[in-house]
DNA sequence: CTTTTTCATGGTATCGGTATCAAAGCCATT
DNA sequence: AATGGCTTTGATACCGATACCATGAAAAAG
């Protein structure tokens, strides 16, 4: 049986054709510099034995390896996981594979402590030569950037293409996607007020990360806007997962003195987790508080009330980040404007498609 | 400022510290021929150009790449991702980088249609010479599996070591982690009977799929041993998302004449969208019916009502399968057997922990 | 029928590391 | 001073592809 065998190279398929290494090269790249019968030959040979030439020895000298680096803090967070099929999809159809690095930073509560330093990840790729990183969540987003992380990113940046989806960062040799990241708050709002609640309160999120803080600076603008009077008792943060809802919105709750009716969430997990805070209170969702968020997950369709959510149309960020960087690989262009607006879906946490109308 | 540059070779830190590659080599690899003189000079030299070496050029005669391949059929699924999330960290601490393979086969409901075959992963992996693959689900899953999957992967399992997680499947040069699927099964109707409920459906899951076939064979089986009449109108499979168990649970209600005290789901997320359906139909969970699920997912605790479930130790399941791998990779072992008895959480959706107990 | 052009093929340097071998420098011993 | 052993260093083949140049053969042009 003409069986594969293991380390198969070009030299082993050129001795076993009888001609040249460069004739079997020229097979493989499909060279139109072999006649018909050489290359009916070769591609036998090369069946027969499932020979397929090595990307390592092929990146050697071509400079590119066909692989590109995704940074994100938790895969496990519906948000990066969604973008990622996206690009998952796009780099396949583009030749590319992906290295994930999971940077565990942002603490979700899944008992593991420490996260893994980028500054590790950035070496990593510049060590494995990928053609180019995306970076999609973590040390980015926080409000303040450390020096030596600036400086280890733009080191990689000098040296590789960078696309970075969030919001821009001064004095960086990367490409940022900007993220309208407090987009659609002000909906949210007016939409609560369209349903009579007026005393609204901001659960979940992370104090320094500039999700967080963009949307809660759009909150408190908002109302201000409005007129409407500000309780700071009625924000209350923690982090981005259930867990984190549950137990910021028990908090809000303990320290407000006249309960809220209205509860603003980072994103679906913490509203499920907000819910469930609210519930164990002996309070009904949406009939004494209404719950809505600013990031829609595939969940919130299903939830015990449906979530009153944006959507952030995450495919459309994935896919954008993805061919954004495919771009600027082969410099095809330089930089890109992405306009999403996130945009409204109203179910049943807020009360209005179950035909509430509050009065207060 | 001595800066860095891009293409920075060994050659050039040779020449910039006036020695041989040799001994530049020497100094990377703390080798531990190299004067203290020398080593310090060279080390001052490397640090100031931020000198690293190629990890192309090092896998083209070490032979080894330091890379690993996970396959999944879809990462948005928490039972992927947590797996994952436990294969990075320990990758990491080995010196390993990830190529994640998403294979999209199995169809989420996430709006991307059409899967990419495993084989073409499988050639990839080879042509990339990872050092292991790691498979922890898709087409291997298959109550069936074709002679052309099965031959592609035996053809790169004689190359390089393949774990794959899951069940045994004859005739594959791979090393098996067997899951035991189906166990708590068992322990799910006991307690669903214990709490007074006898017209118990199964919900979710896909024909074909090694998972679903092996748990509803155990529902079956257990509903038999115990002499409980066994109703085919009360099962109802799908798929293994929230959208599923949605569909499935309408379907089931619809189609049998008398409606299930208790339901047991695939997982998590179909239990969400059951519950959704059973509500959506007038029914409460669990006063009307009970609804408990074989596999744990985060948000599970957080749902109205929480969840009472299966916790298959996914934590522990992620740390063997890449054990198991780098093992494999070191020959250090020749397969591991795993131990993992799924075990009962129950929480409210069965009724037991708000105090109901049922009579029929 | 020779010369020129085109086509097909082979030989070899190269990418950036590591491994192996050879050799030079240094010190102690005889 | 010559010998041997140890430390330290340098030169070069090699990993598996591709790129470039050279060459031989066949076809077209003179």
């Amino acid at each position: 049986m003409p069986d594969d065998q293991k380390n198969l190279t070009i030299y082993k398929i050129a001795e076993l054709s009888g001609v040249s290494v460069s004739t079997i090269s020229r097979v493989i790249n499909n060279s139109p510099y072999v006649s018909a019968k050489t290359k009916a030959h070769v591609t036998d040979i090369i069946n027969k034995y499932h020979f397929s030439p090595s990307s390592v020895a092929r990146a050697m000298n071509s400079n590119h390896t066909q692989t590109l680096g995704v940074i994100v803090s938790d895969i496990t967070n519906p948000y990066f996981s969604e973008l990622y099929l996206e690009i998952q999809r796009y780099a396949v159809d583009f030749g590319y594979s992906i290295i994930l690095c999971n940077t565990f930073y942002g603490g979700s509560n899944h008992g593991v402590s420490d996260a893994i330093p980028e500054k590790t990840y950035f070496q990593m790729m510049l060590d494995k030569k990928v053609d180019g990183v995306l970076i999609l969540g973590g040390e980015i987003d926080r409000d303040t950037i450390s020096d030596s992380y600036k400086e280890a990113l733009n080191r990689m940046g000098r040296q590789i293409p960078v696309v970075i989806l969030g919001q821009s960062v001064p004095d960086c040799s990367c490409t940022f996607l900007n993220r309208n990241i407090s987009g659609g708050i002000s909906a949210l709002i007016h939409h609560l007020l369209a349903l009579g609640r007026r005393r609204i309160g901001f659960v979940g999120g992370e104090e320094g990360i500039r999700t967080t803080t963009a949307r809660l600076a759009a909150f408190t603008q908002t109302l201000k806007n409005l007129a409407i009077s500000f309780d700071p008792s009625l924000i209350s943060l923690s982090n981005y997962y259930a867990p984190d809802g549950y137990r910021a919105m028990a908090k809000l709750l303990e320290q407000t003195e006249t309960t809220p009716s209205a509860i603003i969430c980072i994103n679906d997990a913490v509203a499920q987790g907000a819910i469930r805070a609210i519930v164990d209170k002996g309070l009904r969702v949406p009939e004494d508080i209404s719950v809505v968020s600013c990031d829609q997950f595939p969940s919130g369709e299903y939830t015990c009330p449906r979530l009153t959510t944006l959507d952030q149309q995450n495919s459309y960020l994935g896919r954008m980040s993805i061919m954004t960087l495919i771009s600027a690989i082969n410099h095809d262009s330089e930089g890109i404007n992405i306009s999403h607006e996130p945009h409204l879906i109203i179910r049943e946490s807020c009360g209005a498609r179950l035909g509430f109308q509050f009065e207060r």
